[in-house]
DNA sequence: CTGAAAGCGCTTACAG
DNA sequence: CTGAAAGCGCTTACAG
């Protein structure tokens, strides 16, 4: 097998140098100036061992990690990519890495008690749902610096970044209504209580009493954001023939399984049923009928959050909350074309 | 704002519960039996503190840092949620926390230097094309567990797993020919030096050279993985009057473009040209037509990497080459049905 | 500009 | 079963 050697020290690239470990720190770190030859020295030694700084020795004498830890409830198919690259590539441009952590299941300790926090981190982005309020709570008290994604805590001033859903929801429904005469249009909750998920439905709503048309809570299901809820969703309205002519389906993801459903059921889309989504995947053109649906601007909630994240790690002001707009992306899946 | 406490010690919680800290830290990690009652002292003043031990300084002390690190190239679309849905599944059943560092593009510093390694993790798991044969021969002589992902290092007894790209690749071009007579078929080529692209196109020259078929060097061309660059190379074929009927194009990702440029070209699906991909990505049932594809398990090659690497940090014995079987998955792009 | 030394917050032999 | 103490590998005032 391999050699099991000891990784060199600061110690051991002193004594090759020749100088104090506090001098090779001052390289390592640029902190004060050195002068030219000795660093050279130093470099060299650093070089010649192939020394590489021990990070937990870095950050228990600093105190400062220089990472940003991300919490998230789970590793969704669709929305996961694009925002952990906008994350990835935010965190890398200010200077930080990224430690990420999936809670898992609501009953899942590590909501309670997470192994991201102050002890590793120095600040923290909190995708919605993914930890207990007690536990935010507790790392704000400390003075952690927090981001919120997708959802908002009341009591406290923690930055939150989301996007326009109830603007989106609102304009991709008043298109079925006012382009497409859809009357009887379904709307596919998401995860319970999630955010982006209600604003959406008050989208949804907002856009049916807009056009004089009555909420019907007939027409308003769970489909968890999820394919295989959606699929169920729809098929059992349909075996309980409930009468509907369009589905707002929460999100793409979704949708595929509102597709799925119709589909065995014979119905056309969108002759018969009208579907729309929301997020636009890369997918979503692709789809047959391509998807209707409203962008989100995923990546870019990402990037926005580290932004807000390092300036509150940097001391400075950030802001309470930002709303990144949506767009309705017609394509065919609504009746048009 | 908020009130900067300094977050509680170890020697807090030992004042609070008048003990030694050696004890606190005893029942911290159950490494030696405390008495009953001394121990339920020391939990409460935990309790009551809300103490969270200083990762740094546990790692320090304890030269174990308890975390796996996963080094990737680049956060793709299609491949990445599935495979850290499954890291990060069996990272966390196995007890370990989950750095993760995207090194980015081939001339960035990380690639030679990463900030994961010896020093802050346990060991790490090595996606092809993301770090320099120096550094992994660097972290392997310093007896770091390293798993490799997708590649295989010659030279070294590091621990692969990969797929069964070579035969997947083979039977699906074997059906294409077989089955739906297609003679011209073109093959996509992943990005550059990309192992599992290697193994694909020599299944494909395999399947060919079975069938008496010719391997004609005009009908490979570099798709790269990547929707746009697969468009354009087909497109670009179709205007220089290349015959082909049907297209292996590498991975699902591709077959997207793919689709497009046949489409825009007026070229029938499977009709025309048939198409058929690799991995079976969630969507590849949804495409119009579906998608004919190789079923990659790219979850369970990630549980299964975390696996092998668990088993060398534990300093057991690790499998030198976990080859994971591929299915053909038969939808209509290929023509069937 | 450089060094000696304290200290970051833990773990772990070593005694008892 | 428990405590005193050394030590993990760095950073950073404090002197000079």
């Amino acid at each position: 097998m391999n050699t099991p050697n000891r990784p060199p020290t600061i110690a051991d690239v002193a004594r090759q140098a020749g100088v104090s470990i506090a001098t090779v720190s001052r390289v390592l770190n640029g902190s004060t100036p050195v002068v030219g030859e000795t660093a050279e020295r130093v470099q060299e030694a650093i070089r010649a061992l192939k020394y590489v700084p021990r990070t937990a020795a870095r950050v228990l004498a600093s105190r400062r990690t220089n990472t940003i830890g991300l919490l998230l409830p789970e590793i969704s198919d669709a929305f996961f990519s694009p925002m952990l690259r906008g994350i990835e590539a935010a965190a890398r441009e200010a200077g930080f890495d990224l430690l990420i952590h999936v809670t898992g299941e609501p009953s899942s300790a590590s909501r309670a008690h997470p192994p991201l926090g102050e002890h590793n981190t120095d600040g923290l982005l909190i995708f919605t749902d993914s930890l207990e309020a007690d536990e935010i709570e507790r790392l704000h008290m400390l003075g952690l610096p927090l981001v919120l994604m997708h959802q908002s805590v009341a009591g406290y001033e923690i930055p939150t970044i989301t996007i326009e859903n109830k603007d989106g929801a609102f304009r991709i429904v008043d298109h079925l209504i006012k382009v497409h005469g859809r009357r009887r249009i379904v709307y596919l909750r998401g995860p319970e209580r999630h955010e982006d998920s209600l604003w959406r439905e008050r989208g949804y709503c907002e856009a049916l009493e807009a056009n004089g048309l009555p909420v019907d809570e007939e027409l308003i299901r769970v489909g968890a954001f999820d394919r295989q809820t959606a699929e169920a969703a729809v098929g059992e309205m349909i075996a309980r023939g409930v009468d509907f002519d369009a589905v707002f389906s929460g999100d793409d993801e979704s949708a595929l399984g509102v597709f799925t459903a119709l589909q065995a059921a014979g119905r056309r889309i969108p002759d018969d049923v009208a579907v729309v989504g929301f997020d636009d995947v890369p997918f979503a053109p692709f789809l047959a009928p391509a998807l209707t649906t409203v962008r989100a601007p995923i990546e870019q909630v990402g990037r926005e959050a580290v932004r807000q994240l390092v300036r509150l790690i940097r001391g400075e002001q950030a802001e309470a909350l930002t709303l990144l707009p949506t767009e309705v992306i017609v394509r065919n899946s609504c009746g048009c074309k």
